[in-house]
This record gives C-alpha cells, sequence and structure tokens, in this order.
DNA sequence: CAGCTGTAGTGGTCGGACCACATCGCTGAT
DNA sequence: ATCAGCGATGTGGTCCGACCACTACAGCTG
C-alpha cells in the first residue's frame, strides 16, 4: 500500500497549503516559531528549494515573518499584517478598475468617519487637527499629501475597526495616491480638498456621524468623479 | 566607480519590487509573456533560485501565472486575480477581528444590494430566485450554504463593480462560511435567513435601493451579533 | 491535408555548497 | 564575582548545476 497521497498541484502549492492549515488549525500560533526549513522540507518530503518558495510566498503574504539568523515566526496575524498586500492592488490598479476602488474606498471611508465621528477621543481628535493645521501651513504637495493621508489614518483608526482602516490604508497607499494626485492638484483643488477637511473636522467636532459619512462620502466622492471624467478624454 | 546599485533587502525582494514596476510603469502589459525565469535571472544579475522565489511570490499574489512548460505571464490583472488572496485574510482570522471582518461585509454587502436594486437585468434576478428557491427547497446545509453563497454573489455581480464583489467573494470564503456556520445553523437560524433572503429579494423585485440596503445590512448583521454573542462566552 | 512524432524549450524539483547574520556560551580581564 | 569581548553554532539567504515534467511546434508520415 503505498502512502503518498496523491499529488495535486505542485509541491511548493501544497506546502504553502499543509502551512495554512497548520495555522488556521491551531497548531502554529502567532508569534509562535515554526522549525528550520531544513526541518520543514524535511517533514514534508520536498526539497529546501520548493520549501523556501513556499515561505517566501507566505512572507509576502504577510502570515509569515522570516528573520535571518534567528528563524521563521507567524505574524501576529492581525489586519495590519494580512492586509499589507492590499497595497499591490492599488499599485496595478489602472483606468477603470481604479474608479471601483475608489468606490469601495468611498463607502468605507465614509463608514469609518461616520463611526468616528461617535468614538473619536480627544487626543486623536487633538492629532487630527494637528494634521489639518500642517496641510493648510505649506504649499509643498508632498507634504500637503503626507498630511493627507495622516489625517485619514488617524479618522480611520478613531472608528475602533482595525480591519478597516488597515484596507483603507491599503486603498491609500503612497503610489496610488500620488499618481492621482498629480494631474489633481493642477485644477486648483486644493481650496477644496482644505474645505472638505475642515467640513470632516466639524462633523468629528460636533460628533455628528451623519454629517461626518456626508462630509467624508463628498470627499472621496470628488477625486472619484474627476478620475471617471479624466477616463472619459 | 562601483556601479552595484545600494542592496536594499533581500535579492528576491528587489526582484518582486522590480517585476511590479515593470507591470506598474506598463513595461509589461497585462497577458503578455516574461523572459524566461534563466533570463530574468540573468538581467537582474541574479541566481535563478531567487528569481523563481519572486515569481512565485507573484503568482500567489495573483499578479503573475505561471504555465508549465511554456512560460510565465502577467494575469489580467483584473479585480478576480488580484484579490483571490484576500480569502487568506479571512481564513486566518479568529475572535474579534472576525467580527471586524464581518463589519466591513455589512457595509459592503449592502451598498452593493442597494447598487444592485437599481441595476439588476431580468437574467440576473432569474438566477437570484433559482438560487433562493432551491435553498428553500433542502435541508442539506451544505448545499444551503452553496445556495446561499450563489445568491449574494450574483447580487454582487448585478452591482456592476467587480473590485466590491472580488472583496465580498473574498470575505465570504467558503472556510469562512463554514466556520461560522457550523454553530450558526443550530438555532434555527434557518428559517430567519431565509425570511431575511426574502426580503433581500422583495427589495430587488421592488428595485428599491433603500429597502435593499436595510435589508442586506440587517442580515448581515444577524450573523454579526451572534458572533459577537458567541465571542462573550 | 490530417495526424503523429520527435525535439527543443520551458517551468518544477532536487541536492549541495557557501555566505551573512543572530544568538549564546565561553573566556579572560577587571 | 562581574561583565565586556569573542568565537562557535545554527539559522535564513544566495548561488550553482543537474535532472524531471510538460508544452509547443516543426517536420515527417500516411
Amino acid at each position: 500500500m503505498d502512502e503518498t497521497v496523491p499529488q495535486k498541484g505542485t509541491v511548493t502549492q501544497r506546502a504553502i497549503e499543509r502551512i495554512k492549515a497548520m495555522i488556521a488549525e491551531g497548531r502554529l500560533e502567532p508569534g509562535q516559531r515554526l522549525p528550520t526549513e531544513r526541518d520543514l522540507a524535511a517533514q514534508l518530503g520536498m526539497s529546501r528549494s520548493s520549501m523556501r518558495e513556499a515561505i517566501r510566498a507566505l512572507t509576502v503574504l504577510g502570515v509569515l515573518e522570516a528573520r535571518h539568523g534567528s528563524g521563521i515566526y507567524v505574524t501576529q496575524l492581525e489586519a495590519g499584517d494580512l492586509l499589507e498586500t492590499f497595497g499591490v492592488v492599488a499599485d496595478l490598479s489602472r483606468g477603470p478598475q481604479l474608479v471601483e476602488l475608489l468606490e469601495v474606498r468611498r463607502v468605507l471611508e465614509s463608514t469609518a468617519t461616520a463611526l468616528a465621528a461617535a468614538r473619536i477621543t480627544a487626543d486623536q481628535l487633538a492629532e487630527v487637527e494637528k494634521h489639518l493645521a500642517a496641510m493648510n501651513a505649506t504649499d509643498d504637495p508632498e507634504e500637503i499629501l503626507a498630511h493627507d493621508l495622516a489625517f485619514h489614518r488617524v479618522i480611520a483608526g478613531a472608528a475602533g475597526n482595525d480591519t478597516m482602516a488597515a484596507i483603507l490604508e491599503g486603498l491609500s497607499s503612497r503610489t496610488f495616491r500620488a499618481r492621482v494626485w498629480r494631474g489633481y492638484e493642477e485644477e486648483g483643488a486644493f481650496a477644496r480638498t482644505r474645505r472638505e477637511h475642515a467640513a470632516i473636522h466639524r462633523a468629528l467636532v460636533a460628533r455628528d456621524p451623519e454629517a461626518a459619512r456626508a462630509a467624508a462620502a463628498a470627499h472621496v466622492g470628488e477625486v472619484e468623479e474627476w478620475l471617471r471624467s479624466q477616463l472619459g478624454t
């Protein structure tokens, strides 16, 4: 009788599934250290090369973390770890897909902002105001963009849903915003952006979720509409 | 003078960035075939092993597709390709993070259902009804789950935003639903689920976005609340 | 012309070697 | 006895070369 299980897919793919399964079944806890690459390969009856490819793939997915000279560890499996790859989607999307992505962001960002209006603490609100002021105090597009991102990041964080915040972080990834930003700024959109941010801030101060939701939706919607018009060219 | 660029991170990591950049810059179009592993490795001045790890990682991310004996190709970079990995998040999330994930799903699902109410075609509506009927005609949990998933999939597809549909697909991934489903069914929740699905269907037929949004939000919210109560144990 | 076949080229797997780095125990001076 | 310094060990990172499995296509065969 042959005990060799039916080979489905590539060896590396099987290794990925096996490791994922071990984590899903709780046999590997977050933060725990895995056996060495050499041992793992031996356990699953494959070469170290194939096992390394599996580990590399899971590392990129944010499931594992390899520390040179120390070992391989399971990440904390928190939202930030696993959703980091979400940025790749934003980076590689083009044309109509960017609009769809922005539409998703509008939905999530407006919800997050509404939640934040109800839950934001005084400290967090102070941080929001810090970035708002910094944004209005300079004309350097790079700096404005940085504070713009931080502005929304603090708000998303105040919404109390780390998963949602992590997704929004990915949707607002550096290159994504930078690409849209380039042409956007040359239409005097800065002034409008500042007004919109001010409106969001007002709603947060007033602790008015509905106003916050509307302001955030309008804010993202502006960019969305602009991008949509660009595609029609 | 040394021409060797400053080595940042691992060789494999650099290869991943380089290939991603090539795609982002449009030097590699969707569907296009890449040079062979051996050539790519030579071009970037690294070993085939390291290049293979990079390719494997991008394959898992849904950016590349390797066809044994044929070559390596860029995927269509559509929502479905890139967001397939989103299922991993759902598979490996536990406890409070599952609730957060469900909260995100509630937001997106309700929006998608509202959009569907305005845009769904007769054919799509017929498909929805097919799964609704099949779902009510059996008591086999497995089959019910399958039609449940299909029910929501058709609706998400009718919303007209493939990106949103792909994310929802990941959030409703098989194992994710199966895990929640297990205990959920033993509380007579089937009857309630059927009522909720009927409500969603009614809203779609009436082409009433607001009713659809409310019905979908309530539907997901029910599961969300149940899961939240389970964690309190 | 259709079908088969052989062959070159591709990704998939393997094993081994060596390098770079982290860790920890040992050494030896204080 | 304490602790700074150092060296051995083990780990992931990289490279190489070989071979296997599969695809694609040119060329042959009927």
